[in-house]
DNA sequence: CTAATATATACGTGTGAACGTAAATAAGAA
DNA sequence: TTCTTATTTACGTTCACACGTATATATTAG
């Protein structure tokens, strides 16, 4: 694999990536884990605005996490990929990881 | 788990996902992940100025994603956790898929 | 058609990331 | 100490993201 490519490949990558690093997104991601919703419910679950859920989910569409299907007046959005959020649980090992280097290191100080 | 918690937690999990979005971090990654390098081994094998190198070494330590060693003038920067390179992977494979999919409706447009 | 609801977008603002260039710090060699 | 190499940081610029508020679009009900 040449230059070009691989470099491409790891900005597609990179966009992939940025897409999960936003912590209302990562939560819609989970809750949709559970199965489709629509803004209204998103909204209320997570606590957030109406214009603020449309625009992470336009994130997330646009990024081909999520997909959508229009049931009458609502529109549903659903997971694209489980892998995404097997990907999302591995991040969150590596972070109890980190968590619990500081615990053990704030127990040190003492 | 309450409300504030889940909110904490998303938002360090967001940041760990931030350290990875970007290409040349993702590029630094996969080459840690054969082994332990120094800044200039870094910048010579993908090609990138040596200041860009430390502050993407940089931002990567500060999400404890790699350690570093220091070996006499340099200092070697290594994997912390290969869970990180798991989860880019399973990424990437959601990212093929995502491209196999548009290649089949690039495909059906002929 | 009109009203009502669901979803999406425009605008303005504030904040933070990435980069090149140049200067600063740190460790080892002479 | 002085020189050299390795690493890091400061400065200035550019660009992209996230948000609230307000407005626009789209679908269904009456």
């Amino acid at each position: 694999m040449d230059r070009a490519l691989r470099e491409e490949i790891d900005q597609l990558h990179a966009e992939l990536c940025q897409g999960l690093a936003d912590s209302k997104r990562i939560a819609i991601l989970y809750a949709l884990s559970d199965g489709p919703k629509n803004v209204s419910e998103i909204m209320e679950t997570l606590e957030m605005s109406r214009a603020t859920a449309t625009r992470h989910l336009k994130v997330l569409r646009e990024s081909a996490m999520v997909n959508t299907e229009r049931d009458g007046v609502s529109i549903y959005y659903s997971l694209a990929d489980k892998r995404v959020i097997l990907a999302l649980n591995l991040l969150r090992e590596v972070l109890a990881g980190i968590l619990s280097q500081r615990k053990a290191l704030a127990e040190a100080i003492l």
